[in-house]
DNA sequence: CCAGATTTTCAGAAAGAGTTCAGGTTCGTG
DNA sequence: CACGAACCTGAACTCTTTCTGAAAATCTGG
């Protein structure tokens, strides 16, 4: 689950970063509105914090921009404690949701959940790789070729994970992580069957061993 | 397109407001009972979005005050989740559809404009889907073949639903929500007993199931 | 209060997804 | 080159979700 952090002071950033790691979000950090511009509009965001108060410029003509290109991911947007204006405009401008400073993590994070949830739908949200695009409203997979196969919960999940980081190297330990919970994580095995299954959808190249490692997405350069 | 937006909540309504305005229309908002019905009465509106719990008054009755004067712009009503007695009330006081909070915009918009042309002196309020003709008066379902089939109000309700977002996936729980409320919600087991019905009428492949997911009404491409 | 229409429930069948198993294959290392 | 560990593979098994037909409950108008 990508996610763009615009935010001025560096260690506040750093420590909300972390915080929405450990909570399942892959973060991308700027600090820069002219950075943040391009960012939203070049890269697949499934939402986006911003903070009002920015060195090169102000939060809302970010926003601003994104809205007037085609940047539709939900935003949320950080403000002064109280700075009421500032809300309004920003919800004017196209946030989503507003959060006054300061705020505990945990509330950031029960607010990006509930943008995301009701953004679902609404934003055509897909990871593109390669000649591969996943479709994540609809749980299916994109071929460049022009076939498309519906995927059952766990494939979706696990491939998504492979996919979310072309190139980067999952153990199965971390796979099983990711795909089942501390109570009930099945037989190492299984992560083994699903490979398989992928495999034969994307063919057996396109998802490599490393032996010893783990599984990664070939990143197509 | 002038809309006026009766919500108590300022955020909802700054948000709605924003998204209603990149949707086309010019929206005017507040938050007073005694409010909307003054501006109900005076001014030009094509539609109202009133939301039922209002801190001076209640929503039905600006309602009922709007249609004994001679207020016919269509309503739309937003009822808390599940209020189901308000939903009846709502329509019996001369509302022209409801929706349950929480709701997505877009599901706000489709609506309104459903009941814009509705009321723009179109006989016949359709909704067209491949095939399929849902006729939102009679609350018939035409097929391209000929034949045409009287629906009861769940039927109606629930078809309605699928077929005006043709290809996305509604999961149970949400197709609860938009029939039922929280207190007398059915077994699981009835949307799948109406699923068959409208099954039955639309052909098996129409309607398709997504395994844990839910159900959606195919798009025709 | 009755009769017909509508809605809801039930329980067994069917289908699908998730998991395990048993064996085969490949890899790296001593 | 032989061995064990890691991985692959296809099929079988289990469990959950969905389907289905019919019956029970509820509602509605007369």
């Amino acid at each position: 689950m990508r996610l763009l952090l615009v935010e001025d002071d560096r260690l506040l950033a750093e420590g909300l970063a972390s915080q929405l790691e450990k909570a399942g979000f892959s973060v991308d950090v700027t600090r820069s509105a002219n950075e943040a511009i391009i960012l939203g509009e070049q890269e697949d965001y499934k939402a986006g914090v911003l903070d009002l108060g920015l060195p090169d410029g102000n939060g809302l003509d970010v926003l601003r921009k994104w809205r007037s290109s085609k940047v539709i991911f939900p935003v949320l947007i950080l403000t002064a404690r109280g700075d009421w204006q500032d809300k309004v405009n920003g919800l004017k401008a196209g946030a989503d949701d507003y959060l006054a400073k300061p705020f505990q993590t945990e509330e950031l994070i029960a607010r990006l959940n509930a943008i995301l949830r009701r953004s679902e739908g609404r934003v055509h949200s897909t990871v593109k790789v390669g000649r591969f695009e996943l479709d994540e409203n609809r749980q299916r997979l994109i071929i460049e070729d022009g076939t498309e196969h519906s995927l059952t919960g766990t494939e979706f999940r696990l491939l998504r994970c492979l996919m979310g980081r072309p190139g980067h190297i999952f153990s199965k330990e971390q796979l099983m992580e990711q795909l089942y919970n501390l109570n009930e994580s099945p037989n190492e095995n299984t992560i083994e069957a699903y490979i398989r299954r992928l495999r034969k959808l994307v063919g057996p190249e396109t998802i490599a061993t490393k032996r010893g490692q783990g599984y990664l997405f070939n990143d197509p350069v």
